[in-house]
DNA sequence: AATTTTCTGTTGCAATTGCAACTTTTAATT
DNA sequence: AATTAAAAGTTGCAATTGCAACAGAAAATT
């Protein structure tokens, strides 16, 4: 009930324009927000991948989120630290919805159809984000890789209702995901395939 | 502006009566609830703590998540997957508020005004809740022990717009929270101490 | 079609980290 | 007040994991 949204008829909805939103195309690499105040951003991307990146101290990248298309973002969701220079960053071209959260939840002088149906759906897709935020942590708090990995696995397994399914991700973007070192998580796949655990065929994986 | 809910105002009107809620109380060790199925439900903590827990194939108890006075959880934010039992265990005396997300999203027919408060205060619940997911997962994603405790000490003293700040967990509490060994981390911190980056007196920390 | 970039796969090595097994201190319960 | 339970603090040791540094395959770009 929560997923029978379609964001593309809300595009089409955009297009007789809603004056509190701005949409915005972004090309592979460019910046599409920063997260420097609490300005309560709110982003949706429309289509196309993009990254929450941190650069710690040592200058290491890190990737905390991974965004595709209906998935919501943005400053209203985060504490922001001086410590930390959170950005998100275009992976392929992209095009984002921006608004301000409290402007959404305001009604609309124009009675915009557009207007009306982004508020009416924000609870959706933010009931998502959390369900994907829970997923991601209950898989960060494992202690092993093989854990970790199993875990993942076993999601996937579920949601597709059989032993076999795909990764929707890269091995590299997987790594990233689970936060774990990509060539210790490759070892470990290795492991798992010699102890007859999975097989693993391309991005396809059967969990046995 | 999030942050202005006064949850006792709330527990108060709740005593006039809301047919679509339930209120009870549970004593240490008690099981709340168990993530056992999609029934949409949610539950608010109004008083005392309790453990979002996992035991996985090996027995290990793992802590998911600590809810406090005010934290909101429930099937309602998590895919539930037939490999992991998940529930919730209350750690000291506590008071829990139940309902069916659907049932409050829905108009009360009594025009009950406690059903009201808790349907327009239940975004900024929400908000809160992703704010604290996604600073979990920021330092889960961090790869040392180290720069998980930095990352959140920067965090504390963010809060607290001060150099010196309480933890608000117990350090076993803490080391579960981001998901560590106990024992590693205490040594960690031993060794920050040593390295004249923190100081510690009791629960109280200075990050220089 | 050629070149560049990204992704996959592998391995040696060092070291951080988890585990086990304690003691001491503090808090909670009877 | 006495007892029990929980939390804090330490340390040795094994091993998982991260890091570095590759080579080859696949994908993307010019």
């Amino acid at each position: 009930m929560i997923n029978d949204f379609n964001i593309d008829d809300f595009i089409n909805n955009f297009e007789k324009g809603c004056t509190r939103c701005q949409r915005k195309t972004f090309t592979k690499g460019e910046i599409i927000t920063t997260y420097i105040a609490k300005r309560n951003q709110v982003c949706i991307i429309l289509s196309g991948t993009a990254d929450l990146l941190r650069y710690d101290f040592n200058g290491n990248k890190n990737i905390i989120e991974h965004f595709t298309k209906n998935d919501i973002f943005g400053e209203l969701f985060y504490t922001i630290s001086t410590n930390n220079e959170l950005f998100v960053q275009a992976k392929t071209k992209t095009e984002v919805l921006f608004f301000i959260y409290d402007d959404i939840q305001k009604k609309c002088k124009k009675t915009c159809k557009f207007h009306e149906e982004l508020s009416s759906n924000l609870p959706k897709l933010i009931l998502t984000k959390i369900v994907d935020l829970n997923t991601r942590i209950e898989l960060l708090t494992r202690r092993t890789i093989r854990e970790k990995l199993l875990g993942y696995f076993s999601i996937l397994s579920t949601r597709s209702f059989s032993k076999t399914f795909l990764l929707p991700f890269s091995l590299t973007d997987l790594a990233d995901y689970l936060s774990i070192d990509r060539s210790a998580m490759m070892r470990e796949l290795s492991t798992l395939k010699e102890d007859g655990i999975i097989k693993k065929v391309g991005n396809k994986i059967t969990y046995l």
